[in-house]
DNA sequence: TGATAACGGACTAAAATGGTCCTATATGAA
DNA sequence: TTCATATAGGACCATTTTAGTCCGTTATCA
C-alpha cells in the first residue's frame, strides 16, 4: 500500500515534539511519552532508532533524556524515514551476488527509479520545522492520496486517552 | 519501508509486454506468463486486479485473452499502484467515525499529506509509455532510494528459469 | 461437446510490523 | 556506596500483510 509505518509516524511525532521543547532542553522519553500521547515502550523504541540514526543525541543517566541533534530546519523527512524504516525501496529484487532473474524481461527498472527519485526529492524538501506548523485547512483525518479511502492515526496504547 | 509490493512489480511487467504486443493484439495469461518469465497463477492474480481497475479488458473463452484498455501514454504508475495495492496511503489513521485519538498532538498529519501528494505527483507523472525504455545508464539493481541498500527484481518461480 | 481461458474467491506459508519486556549500563543525588 | 532514574540493546510474541497457489464456475470457439 506503499504506507509509512507507523513507528515512523510516532518518531514524527516525538520529533515534532522534541522541536518544541527548545534545542538544549533534555527530554526523557517518559516525558515524551506523556507529551505525545503514546504508549513507553513503543516511544523508548522510537527514540533508540532515532539516537542511532543520530537525529537525536541521548543523555543517559538521572536526569537524562534526548534532545534533537540539529535544527529543525536541518532534518528532513526522508532521513526520519531512513532512520525509522531503512532505505526506502522501491522493488525487492536480488541480492549482492546476482542481477535479477528477470533481467533480460526485466525493462522496467529504470522506471521506478525515476519515481524513487521523485518520491525521495519531495521527501527531502519537507524539514521538521515544516512539519511543525498543523496546516488547518487539512481535516487531518484524510492523509490519503488518491480520491477514495481514508486516513488518519489510530493509537490503541491506554496512555493515549 | 515505503516499498511497492512485488505484485505491483509483476503488474507492471505484465502492462510493460501487453504495451509491447501491439494495442489490439489479445494476450492470454499463459502467453504473458511466459513471456515475462513469471508463474502462471502470478500473473493471472495480477491480471484479474489489473481488469478489475479497467487497465486492462479481457475476453473470455478460448483464443480470449487480455489486451490494455488504454493507449501507454494513459496509463499512469499512480494507477497501476491504485489498482494493485489500492489507495496510496501515508498514514494509516482512524476509521469512519471517530478522528485519532492523539488529534490534540497530532501537528503531523498535514506535513505527510504533502508528502504524499508529491509522491503522487510523481508517480502520475509517470506513464506506462515511459516504462518500456530500459534506460541503459541504470544499473538495474539499484531501484533504491537512499545511498545505501540494494533492490532489484528476484523471481522465485520455477517458471523464471 | 470438449478445449481453452477468464472470473471469483479461498487458502496456506512466509514475512513484516507493532508492541512489550528484560537485562545491562550510565549518571546524579542522598 | 547505594539507590533511583535513564538510556542501550536486544529478545520476544501476536497480529497483520504479502506472496503464491489452487479450486470451482462461467464464457467462448472449434
Amino acid at each position: 500500500m506503499l504506507r509509512i509505518s507507523k513507528l515512523t509516524d510516532y518518531g514524527t511525532l516525538v520529533l515534532v515534539h522534541l522541536a518544541g521543547s527548545g534545542q538544549g532542553e533534555l527530554c526523557s522519553a517518559p516525558e515524551l511519552a506523556a507529551g505525545t500521547g503514546l504508549a513507553l515502550p513503543t516511544v523508548q523504541k522510537v527514540l533508540k532508532a532515532l539516537a542511532r540514526a543520530e537525529l537525536v543525541i541521548s543523555t543517559r543517566g538521572a536526569e537524562g533524556g534526548y534532545r534533537l541533534a540539529r535544527d529543525p530546519d536541518d532534518i528532513s523527512a526522508a532521513e526520519i524515514l531512513d532512520a525509522l524504516e531503512g532505505p526506502v525501496a522501491i522493488t525487492e529484487c536480488s541480492h549482492d551476488d546476482s542481477h535479477c532473474e528477470l533481467e533480460s524481461n526485466c525493462q522496467v527498472g529504470g522506471a521506478w527509479q525515476r519515481i524513487s527519485r521523485a518520491i525521495r526529492a519531495a521527501m527531502t524538501d519537507i524539514r521538521l520545522s515544516d512539519l511543525r506548523n498543523p496546516p488547518a485547512e487539512f481535516p487531518l483525518r484524510y492523509t490519503i492520496l488518491s480520491e477514495s479511502g481514508h486516513a488518519g492515526r489510530a493509537a490503541k496504547q491506554d496512555t493515549a486517552g
